[in-house]
DNA sequence: GCCAACGTTGGC
DNA sequence: GCCAACGTTGGC
C-alpha cells in the first residue's frame, strides 16, 4: 500500500465537504507530476488531506477507492481523476510551520517541491505525521 | 497583495 | 532544442 498527499484549498474544496459527500472525485489537477502519481495510485492507498492556503495544515486522511480514469472536467482527454473517500478527521492538524521544523519531515516534498498538488509520501514520514496527529498510523 | 518558485509556451 | 516571457501556485 502506498502513500499520498493531496492539496485543496479548503474555499474551494475542503475536508468537511468531502466528509458531507462521503466519497469525492479528485479531479482538476494539471500538471503532469501530479497526474503520473495519480495514475500510481492504488484502491486502498492512504492520503493526507491537505489544506492549503487557507490554514496550510493536514486536517484528515482519505482512501482511494477508484482508481485514475478520465477527469470529466477535462475536453482534452489527457488528464485523469480519482475518487476519494474520508476516513478521519486528525486529532491535532499537522501545520506547515510544524512539517517545516520537524528534522524527520523536512525531506517531504511538500517541503521541497511546494507546488505539487499530488506527491508521495514515504512510511516513516507517514507513521510520524500520523504520530503528530494524534491518530493510528 | 506581493513575490518566489517553477511549470509551460512560443519564437527563434 | 534552447531559453525568454509569461502564467500559476501558494506561502507570507
Amino acid at each position: 500500500m502506498a502513500y499520498w498527499l493531496m492539496k485543496s484549498e479548503p474555499d474551494v474544496y475542503g475536508w468537511h465537504k468531502l466528509v458531507a459527500e462521503r466519497r469525492g472525485k479528485w479531479d482538476g489537477v494539471r500538471n503532469w507530476t501530479a497526474a503520473r502519481n495519480l495514475k500510481s495510485m492504488k484502491i486502498g492507498d492512504k492520503a493526507f488531506f491537505y489544506h492549503s492556503n487557507i490554514g496550510k495544515e493536514i486536517v484528515g486522511v482519505m482512501e482511494i477507492v477508484r482508481e485514475a480514469y478520465p477527469d470529466s472536467s477535462d475536453d482534452t482527454g489527457k488528464w485523469v481523476m480519482v475518487d476519494v473517500k474520508p476516513v478521519r478527521p486528525v486529532k491535532t492538524p499537522v501545520t506547515l510551520a510544524a512539517i517545516r521544523a520537524d528534522k524527520k519531515l523536512k525531506d517531504m516534498a511538500l517541503v521541497r517541491y511546494a507546488r505539487l498538488s499530488v506527491q508521495p509520501v514515504t512510511p516513516a514520514e507517514w507513521t510520524h505525521i500520523c504520530h503528530l496527529a494524534g491518530i493510528a498510523a
